[in-house]
DNA sequence: TATTGTTATACTCTATAACTATA
DNA sequence: TATAGTTATAGAGTATAACAATA
């Protein structure tokens, strides 16, 4: 029966991707959701935590575990909004801006390492099919 | 950057069928991870842990605490191996093979949900490409 | 009343290292 | 020496509920 479970399948690409991660992309330092965390701060300077959990469809109270994490490593600073003072607009700080560049390298390495197992229309429906499910 | 990561959209994706599975099999009762240890129990039976931890790509320690969990719910039993006295048998439990039956039915529905999202082309090309990166 | 962020708490899932019993 | 299973421990990642501050 599993093997014909798509979410057993998907469950399984799933570990096969977070493993080489963690093999390749900023060893000891970094997870996939911090990462996608900095990267949002990045292209969105300034964005809300609220809208961060959004983003990433997870609960605001998660957020807060993870935006603890960047704070103590020092990557990452919050100012208080000046229009909505509950809001906590998040910046990248110059040390996270550096670090995120080699980050980003890896995180290309380690991408390709799956891509090159498809043909540029596979990949295209693929991703296609993966959105399909994020419901 | 994130919308066009392999690992962003697998991730999600996983996610999305994570939460609907909680929402409708065995509803504060089981995971993932259990259903499907009892299913290759059910259909291997007498298979040991380690042939356990094997098939599902996990870690033998791990296997150690879900077979707890389902000890403890009366859903599985243990029989030492004659031929090798160091191998724990696994065999599910009347209780545990009535449970599984309403399970698999429960699974089928939520399956249902994800699959009608697909043709049935696009879905054997969606399988061919989760399984080409389980590595 | 509703929203943003926080705290406290709990659960799943995974791993590594060191161990016992057995092969 | 190697394997099957266990224990202890740790660390991601997620969620819910209740709360304070602010809108």
């Amino acid at each position: 029966m599993l093997p014909n479970l798509l979410g057993f399948n998907v469950r399984r690409a799933h570990m096969a991707l977070w493993r080489d991660f963690n093999r390749t992309v900023g060893i000891g330092q970094i997870r996939p959701g911090i990462f996608s965390l900095m990267v949002l701060v990045d292209e969105n300077p300034g964005i809300a935590q609220i809208e961060l959990a959004t983003q990433l469809k997870i609960d605001k109270a998660t957020i807060v575990g993870l935006i603890r994490q960047l704070l103590r490593q020092g990557w990452i600073e919050r100012r208080q909004s000046g229009a909505d003072r509950r809001r906590q607009d998040v910046f990248l700080t110059d040390l996270g801006s550096r670090e995120l560049v080699g980050l980003r390298r890896e995180m290309i390495e380690h991408e390709a390492k799956f891509l090159r197992l498809f043909s540029r229309q596979e990949l295209a429906d693929f991703f296609d099919y993966l959105r399909r499910i994020q419901i």
